[in-house]
DNA sequence: CACGCGTGGAC
DNA sequence: TGTCCAAGCGT
């Protein structure tokens, strides 16, 4: 449960106007800048705040889970897969001792499946080295699989209360506008400059609130498109504001073209059931179970994709007919999965190109992990009736 | 430092 | 339908 506000909301001066005269002695105009926000935004949240699931507890680990769910993922999609896998892996300890296979499956169609990879790993070395407790303070965190600096800071602000500071997507929204930060993302000096205004505002009191507040803020109010300025808190503050160059800050990144990638995937039944593969650990889908996949060119001819899974198999295979097709955009992807129904002289158990091979019926195929793309293949294959009475 | 890494929501 | 993109990390 959050701690309820005590703070007494700072008054904010009004735009333009110089510090007021009990601060004006000692504190520098950037610093009654940054006095005019925190207060403000403080407040903001305690009236304003969602109700969110990770709000209500403060269990570090449970709050450790939200943080990675959270990474490039928006709330409303983390809502339910943060609830089911608590109740599956309730503690780090209980994570830790589960199989990495169950971990994977928990993260099902969840995206960026090297974070359940590296929770995982991080899980099992608290255990080891902390007792099953996450240490308390950010420099700590960050030597931990999947800590980098953002994440770092939130669980020991959050957790911990530590002053430690964090800038996701949101805060460097509102600091861009807010100070007229300037510069791309990734940019070398605009990130030191964020930074250090987030090291300079966190510190006071309940750092992980504000810190909540900044991303709050920016997510519902400093929004990326359609900004809500008239609802703004600090917009008195906001040099953006005050120059019309809310629109145009921050500047957005440079996206490159999504390369394509086109995969013949085997459709192979027997006995009530098809094989899976293993995926390798690093890369797309790294350590996700999939139905037998091979990169194609994409205008490659069946006979081309056939050769391919018999390489990948170590069996030459049979071709017994096409499936279609199931396109995905990723972020850097435009994927195409093609597939293919196939028949072989025996059953491969092992080959190079896959770490294992498992038959799966369809009930055990549902407890693998297994990426959204292959998940529709397999529904497709299941559709179009490869298997009896499937 | 640039790139690889997923997904579903918003418009 | 297409396009952008959201509470980043690892290499």
């Amino acid at each position: 449960m959050s701690s309820p506000s005590k703070a007494a909301p700072a008054r904010k001066p009004r735009a333009g106007r110089p510090p007021s005269a009990p601060l004006a002695a000692t504190v520098t105009p950037a610093q009654a800048h940054l006095a005019s926000v925190r207060g403000p935004l403080l407040d903001w949240y305690d009236r304003n705040k969602r109700d969110l699931p990770w709000r209500r507890t403060r269990d570090s680990y449970a709050i450790w889970l939200s943080e990675v769910m959270l990474q490039q993922t928006q709330v409303s999609t983390v809502i339910p897969y943060w609830e089911r896998f608590l109740a599956r892996f309730p503690t780090a300890r209980a994570l830790a001792s589960a199989p990495l296979d169950d971990v994977l499956a928990g993260w099902k169609g969840l995206g960026y499946y090297s974070r359940a990879r590296n929770l995982h790993r991080a899980a099992q070395e608290v255990v080891a080295r902390f007792g099953g407790t996450l240490p308390s303070t950010a420099a700590e965190l960050l030597e931990l699989p999947g800590f980098g600096r953002y994440t770092a800071g939130a669980v020991a602000s959050i957790a911990f209360g530590e002053e430690a500071p964090l800038v996701d997507g949101n805060v460097a929204r509102v600091f861009s506008r807010i100070f007229e930060v300037e510069g791309l993302p990734g940019d070398r000096q605009r990130e030191a400059t964020l930074w250090a205004l987030a090291t300079a505002l966190v510190k006071g009191e309940r750092p992980g609130d504000f810190n909540q507040a900044l991303m709050e803020h920016g997510a519902t109010t400093c929004r990326p498109e359609n900004p809500l300025c008239l609802l703004c808190p600090v917009r008195g503050a906001c040099v953006a504001f005050r120059k019309g160059r809310v629109d145009e800050l921050p500047p957005a990144k440079v996206r490159a073209t999504p390369k394509k990638l086109t995969l013949a995937v085997a459709v192979w039944p027997h006995a009530g059931t098809l094989l899976f593969a293993r995926r390798a650990d690093a890369g797309l889908f790294g350590g996700l179970w999939e139905l037998p996949a091979a990169e194609i060119a994409d205008d490659a001819p069946d006979s081309e994709a056939r050769a391919r899974l018999s390489a990948a198999l170590g069996v030459d295979v049979t071709l017994e007919g096409a499936l279609g097709t199931v396109k995905r955009q990723l972020t850097h992807r435009d994927l195409s999965l093609r597939l293919l129904r196939v028949s072989g002289p025996r059953r491969p158990a092992s080959t190079p190109a896959f770490q294992e091979l498992r038959w799966c019926a369809p009930d055990d195929a549902e407890k693998l992990g297994m990426s959204t793309a292959m998940q529709r293949a397999l529904d497709i294959a299941l559709g179009a009736g490869v298997l009896p009475g499937g």
